[in-house]
RNA sequence: CGAGGAGACCAGGGGAUCGCUCGCGGCCUCGUGCCGUGAGAGGAAAGUCCGAGCUCCACAGGGCAGAGCGCCGGGUAAUUCCCGGUCGAGGCGACUCGGAGGAAAGUGCAACAGAGAGCAGACCGCCGCGGUCGGGUCCCUGAGCUUCGGCGAGGGGGUCCAUCAGACCUACGGUGAGGGUGAAAGGGUGCGGUAAGAGCGCACCGGCGCCUCCGGUGACGGGGGCGGCCAGGCAAACCCCGCUCGGAGCAAGACCAAAUAGGGGAGCACAUCGGGCGGCCCGUCCGCGCUCCCGGGUCGGUCGCUAGAGGCCGUCGGUAACGGCGGUCCAAGAUGAAUGAUCUCCACCUCCGCGAGGGCGACCAGACGGGGGCACAGAACUCGGCUUACGGGCUCACUCGGACC
RNA sequence: GGGCGAUUAACUCAGUGGGAGAGUGCUGCCUUCACACGGCAGAAGUCACAAGUUCAAAUCUUGUAUCGCCCA
């Protein structure tokens, strides 16, 4: 079985690359997030989380950033060539991990559905 | 057992699997790689309210202005913090709370009410001067008012006292005792005194000032003498007195260094002008000029960046805070920002059922089954404090009340 | 992370120790055939919250909460 990782080089790390993302991105929402992603060709999938503080105090922010980086390490799948962008609003800091982890997983099926629509 | 006050401490624990960040070691296909191994949030990490270290501002300079602090002594790197004490307030008590210098340096403020509110004041009342009038009491009558109980202006009569007293009036004077207003009206009680009164005088009590003695390093406490009631409140009002304070903050600052745009640095000189050194004045430095040189900054990256005024134990000094010496232990460094997820077992609290067991007794204790709960909160340069949030547990001496032996 | 500021009627704001106010909005009446405009009257407030100083606090002091601004 193939262990499911999410180390920092599937992480956006860079200021630009918030900004071109969530400016030039196509959008998803499901109930507690909005997802932004944009196809980058030839290289692989990374994500990136934004919980402001609207969400919540510290504590808060903490655990809904933990529910969603757990969500992306289960659930990322064969996903590639993009990058993706996670927004909570402010339900997410009461919404729990499982609840969390469906929408995820609603948000990716649908992006994969469209880039592989978008190559045909 | 109940109620209460004070201090110290803990902040659920064990196991399995999958992950994240950093250090170290190894491997190769040298990458934002893989494997192994070790470490990985708090008592408040929070608020950013004080104090420091550290860094830059040329040195951190003078005066004014400004800000902060404010009983006394000690602790400390330092403080507005801590410890001990003094005084005041609260509590039966253990104990708690206190921004606690100066209002007999000055300027100001006090709405409304009230006669008078800041070197006080005469509305009612009381007294004196002047004027007018006989007055008290009982009975009858009775305008009017009424809470239907009564209250009663005025008039008539009986009786007592007598030209003193008393009542009324007025325009004057005295009074600060009484009424009433207010948050506050210039000590309290008693006696004397006076036309009436008043600290006007006296005694005691309380407070204040000055002198002096004793105890204490001191704040202050205790005793004696004299004065005299003249001296109200607010300084978290201006202010006065004393002490302290240069500014900014790790997004400080140093280094490496794309694209784009053109500027930047060093030395010498500087009357005026402009700018910097928190504000103003002084002082001082830099720029505009000349000569020489080629680097500077933004995106991004590296450093700063984690071993410290650290904890614990023992001992000595000290009432204590704390300090000296010796031993020992620990020690996150992320940067779109790590410290997590799932399962299970056991603790802890609480509710319901059930009520075994222990004790002479007040009472203790709750086995067993089921349900619910397990807080506040996440390092961002580092420390010392303060403040605020917080479910519960544990411990040590105490206080008050009750019951029992 | 660090440095600052604000909070008063439904909205925008004044008020810097003794009376809680203005404009817009709202309600009612008048005016008009009707509406707008206009006129008159009225209601509406825990002065964000909690302690303290003071005889007295929206105002002064401290703490808490919320919102906003600046520094790469």
């Amino acid at each position: 079985m193939k262990r499911l990782r999410f180390s920092r080089s599937l992480r956006l790390r860079k200021s630009a690359d918030f900004r071109r993302v969530q400016q030039g991105g196509r959008r998803v929402v499901t109930g507690e997030l909005v997802v932004v992603y944009q196809p980058r060709p030839d290289a692989g999938p990374r994500f990136g989380l934004a919980v402001s503080r609207k969400v919540g105090n510290a504590v808060v922010r903490n655990r809904v950033k933990r529910w969603l980086r757990e969500s992306i390490r289960v659930e990322r799948g064969a996903l590639s060539e993009v990058d993706v962008v996670f927004i909570a609003r402010k339900g997410a800091a009461v919404s729990g991990l499982a609840e969390l982890r469906l929408q995820v997983r609603g948000a990716l099926d649908r992006i994969r559905r469209a880039l592989r629509q978008k190559r045909t």
